[in-house]
DNA sequence: TGGTTAATTAACCCTTATGTTAAATGCATG
DNA sequence: CATGCATTTAACATAAGGGTTAATTAACCA
């Protein structure tokens, strides 16, 4: 198992299923069985993929009475944009090709940071 | 099996010695055997990491003579870069929302003379 | 042709991940 | 206190991940 946080975040992005769920909760926070609701799996497979998001640190959840809230957490999704820009950034230096291709879509991002749809499209439910 | 691009990439990255690799890398191309050599891995090993990281678009591989030079391609890292910072602006817009009402609340809280982070989540948000 | 070097593939082992169903837990309430 | 609802844990099956060593492929060179 990854012992270390990133890896634990990239492990937990690996997932589809863990992909929808961020997406979703970046709508609003829900509950277990909200957010198990658009899935074909069972319950117990939602509630391990909440606790692996959980454990990356992706997500906090709260117990309320019967319920588990479950909230978004960005601050690891952070950590591992850094690492990721770093290396892109890295690469940039030495060729600076993709360094205009990337300041625009960082740009084009800053930009409309309302925009809240279709995060996640390639949707592999089987 | 990942069966899309962008879980390709994360379960890519999600292994340390991978992100390794990308990390040297990004400071100029190199064959197999001297990526390998940092690693207490064996060689297989280390080339299936390639492998993996060749089938996340991570890297481009190009057989020389008997040698594989090994690149860096930062396309797929941008993608999933892409992913996760428009998870994090979708959170930062709601989460700015928040702001507000924690500011008055905190607010409230210094002029009485308790020092608590008893801080309402938004519960009914849409 | 045969040898050397670079890298991959094959066959295997063990651990982790992801799903299932059934049982258990936690909590609110009649 | 029994019942119901939300969620988790247990026990299990199976697939995938990552490592090993041994054998194989590929390219170069004497």
């Amino acid at each position: 198992m990854a012992t270390d946080q990133l890896s634990k975040v990239f492990s937990a992005l690996a997932d589809p299923t863990r992909r929808d769920i961020l997406a979703r909760l970046g709508d609003g926070d829900a509950n277990v069985t909200e957010l198990a609701a658009p899935f074909p799996i069972s319950l117990p497979a939602i509630s391990r993929h909440l606790k692996v998001l959980e454990g990356a640190g992706l997500i906090t959840r709260d117990r309320q009475a019967q319920w588990r809230t479950n909230s978004l957490r960005t601050e690891s999704l952070e950590e591992a944009t850094t690492w990721m820009q770093h290396l892109s950034h890295l690469w940039d230096d030495r060729f600076s090709r993709l360094d205009v291709h990337l300041s625009a879509m960082k740009q084009a991002l800053e930009n409309t940071d309302s925009d809240k749809t279709d995060i996640d499209k390639e949707e592999d439910d089987d």
